[in-house]
DNA sequence: AGCACGCCGACT
DNA sequence: GTCGGCGTGCTC
């Protein structure tokens, strides 16, 4: 619905203020309209606010104000507000929390700013130096193009005087335009890469989807290697071709500038970027392009499912499966759901790509939610890893060290073929634990529950969970004994140093994403490793993510184990996706890949599941488990966090919440708790954690509002609600 | 979120 | 008597 408001008449104003409802102003001169940004008083502050509704007319019509400018920004669609609201409504976040996650752009109401460009211009200058010779070569090399004064300067390799000389001469001119330029247009028609016959069928398959206009979510499962990338981007260039916009999800920033490559490579031009490492001015530029619908693709992290396209026709959820598109601070959602969530209001498909789907999209598909489409040819004569467990209980290790005499053969094999061979251990640091060996003491983080890991690299203790660091001592601090601190357990850089002292001759190369200040760095590193510029790699979760390293025939898992005890609801799961992932890594290339797994309890059905490459399987007993324990996919799962600086006050609002849990037993609903929550404290809070479990249909959001609504917050107390919590312990 | 209002302890 | 602590409530 779009209202236009007259001056005077009363407009429902939604601001980005934690207040719980819609406030009345009085339209200003020239009218307003519904979605439109507008700046309102409030108190003596003036703020953002989106004309959101009729105005309710139940607030003293004397003591209502008047919007006071409509901003000079694209109106927030119908749509967009829908989705906001219905987001909204199923995180059981605020709106106006909602709204600030939609408006994180800065200057959204400036008018557009201008920016100085040069062009050649009509004279000769009358001095013609080398110099200036190399400026005008530039420009006549582009003509049609402007540049930045800093861009011509950097192009022709001399200083920005130089140019300044040539604008006073009138050889160039100077020019003012918009700041915040359009995208360069996408051209889908360029050639794609070839595709085999697999891929071609998926890809058309895709086309199909988005030319039929309607909301359709399509899981695209694909082994590494497979090609998913060439054939989600044929969707996308299906969808460009519709004049529709596609939004392109990726979990981490470092992938992306590969993937931005792979995409210029396509379409010719580079899309908007939409991600933390972007800056302000691209920023404002992209959230504007985007709700002018100048900008045809996006490819960003999952806050990208917040910008206000125009006409959305396509998003690619690429590596579906990963834990981050859960957001598990300030507003609580998970990417994925919300992007089925706004294609279906939107009209748009869904494509979920993955190599090891969550088990939630897996049912969907099995239940004929979504479509499915399995690539499972690889490209080149490269095969999957041979898969193999070493039983660790057999293996003859010194203490202290963690490759075993099977692994440690192995990767000799490789270094005398001159191969490389990963050694692959999800722990980042030295060592995850430092202990007394006078009192048994671990060093524990001052702020959190948390253990403090040693980093050997930087020299310092540091906490994984709020970052916090300190020196390495030498005196215990529990029993002050000295020198009698030891690391215990393998980190990363411990495995590097193990690794170097079993193979001295080769070259050694630690990937760990703590170890990088940036992603182009971290970039760098891996395309200089996938080269040849190592011998062995050792890394983390980092490695998993996609790389591809073509000289690489042997993954080493350390430890595989991790992960599989505990009694998360997806440890079983995320553990098998990782191994099915890292394992990838080996054999992409013309090499038979191999992969080792280090595990001590060989016979584990998830062990057993990932060496014999039989997904089905796994997935088929995974969800018979989850659905005989009631838990999702086949029920729904909420958390509540509670936390204040008082732990008994924060346990006994816990308490209370449980024994008054008359809205949740309406529903069916059991309230598990209070307990300490996953993180017990963080940053000197106690968090307390309550778990509440209802059947799939149950309204289980409403049940949460009454329930939680019942206890009024005092002091610095907080509460949190989680819907579909991803961590557990 | 900010900011004012207001109701109880230690100061000039 | 008053200055100031921050708990409670309001902002159209």
């Amino acid at each position: 619905m779009t209202d236009f408001f007259h001056e005077g008449e009363l407009a429902g104003v939604l601001t980005t203020q934690p207040i719980g409802r819609v406030l009345d102003y009085k339209a200003p001169e020239g009218g307003c309209m519904t979605g439109q940004f507008v700046e309102v008083p409030l108190g003596p502050r003036k703020v953002l606010g989106v004309v959101w509704e009729k105005g309710r007319g139940d607030f003293d019509s004397a003591r209502i104000r008047s919007v006071i400018r409509v901003l000079d920004a694209p109106a927030m669609g119908a749509e967009m507000r829908a989705f906001l609201e219905r987001a909204a409504a199923y995180t059981l976040t605020p709106m106006p929390a909602m709204l600030r996650l939609a408006t994180r752009a800065p200057g959204l109401g400036d008018p557009p700013a201008m920016r100085k460009v040069y062009r050649l211009g009509e004279t000769v200058p009358s001095r013609l130096t080398a110099s200036r010779e190399k400026v005008l070569a530039v420009l006549e090399d582009f003509v049609g193009l402007s540049f930045t004064l800093g861009e011509l300067a950097d192009q022709a390799g001399v200083g920005a005087s130089v140019v300044k000389g040539l604008v006073a001469q009138g050889a160039v001119r100077e020019e003012d335009t918009p700041r915040d330029m359009p995208y360069p247009r996408l051209d889908p028609d360029l050639a794609g890469k070839d595709l085999t016959a697999d891929q071609a069928a998926g890809a058309e398959a895709l086309r199909a989807g988005v030319r039929s206009g309607q909301y359709a979510t399509t899981l695209l499962r694909g082994v590494t290697g497979s090609g998913k990338t060439e054939v989600y981007l044929e969707a996308v260039a299906e969808c460009l071709r519709r004049g529709r916009q596609a939004l392109v999800l990726l979990p981490e920033i470092a992938l992306s500038s590969e993937f931005l490559s792979r995409v210029q490579a396509r379409f010719g031009a580079l899309p908007a970027e939409w991600h933390s490492g972007v800056t302000m001015t691209e920023r404002r530029r992209a959230w504007r392009m985007v709700g002018e619908g100048q900008a045809q693709m996006v490819v960003g992290a999952r806050s990208a499912l917040f910008l206000p396209y125009r006409d959305l026709g396509l998003i690619v959820v690429d590596e579906e499966h990963d834990s981050s598109y859960k957001q598990e601070e300030g507003v609580l959602y998970n990417a994925r759901d919300m992007a089925v969530l706004r294609a279906s209001m939107a009209g748009a498909q869904v494509v979920l790509a993955s190599a090891t789907p969550s088990l939630e999209s897996w049912a969907n598909a099995q239940a004929g939610k979504y479509a499915r489409i399995d690539l499972t040819s690889r490209f080149g004569p490269a095969v999957m890893p041979r898969m193999r467990a070493i039983d660790m209980r057999t293996e003859d290790l010194p203490r202290g060290t963690w490759i075993s005499p099977t692994l440690k053969a192995a990767v000799q094999a490789r270094l005398e073929k001159g191969e490389q061979s990963l050694l692959f251990l999800n722990r980042r640091g030295y060592a995850p634990v430092t202990i007394c060996r006078a009192c048994g003491a671990q060093i524990g983080c001052d702020n959190c529950d948390a253990r403090m890991v040693e980093h050997r690299f930087l020299k310092r203790l540091m906490c994984h969970q709020c970052g916090e660091t300190k020196p390495i001592p030498t005196k215990c601090p529990a029993c002050e004994a000295e020198d009698r601190l030891a690391p215990v357990g393998p980190g990363v850089e411990r495995m590097a140093e193990e690794t170097a002292a079993a193979f001295p001759e080769a070259r050694v190369a630690l990937l760990s994403s703590d170890l990088y200040g940036t992603a182009r760095q971290l970039k760098a590193q891996i395309e200089e490793i996938a080269a040849g510029g190592a011998d062995i790699i050792i890394g983390t979760q980092i490695v998993a993510k996609g790389h591809n390293f073509p000289l690489l025939t042997l993954v080493g898992v350390i430890d595989a184990d991790l992960g599989l005890q505990g009694s998360d609801l997806r440890a079983a799961e995320r553990t098998f996706q990782l191994m099915r992932q890292v394992a990838g890594r080996a054999g992409r290339a013309e090499q038979p890949g191999e992969a080792l797994l280090q595990t001590f309890q060989p016979e584990h059905p998830v062990i057993r599941a990932i060496l014999g490459g039989d997904e089905e399987a796994f997935w088929a007993a995974e969800a018979a488990e989850r659905q005989a324990a009631g838990v999702p996919p086949y029920g729904r799962l909420a958390g509540i966090v509670l936390s204040g600086t008082d732990v008994q006050d924060v346990f006994d609002l816990g308490t209370h919440l449980a024994r008054n849990d008359g809205p949740l037993r309406r529903i069916g609903a059991q309230v598990y708790g209070p307990a300490a929550a996953p993180i017990a404290r963080i940053r000197g809070r106690h968090r307390v954690r309550l778990l509440v479990k209802a059947d799939k249909g149950a309204p289980l959001q409403a049940a949460l509002a009454e329930w939680a609504g019942q206890v009024k917050l005092r002091g610095e107390t907080r509460m949190a609600i989680d819907i579909d919590p991803q961590t557990f312990f």
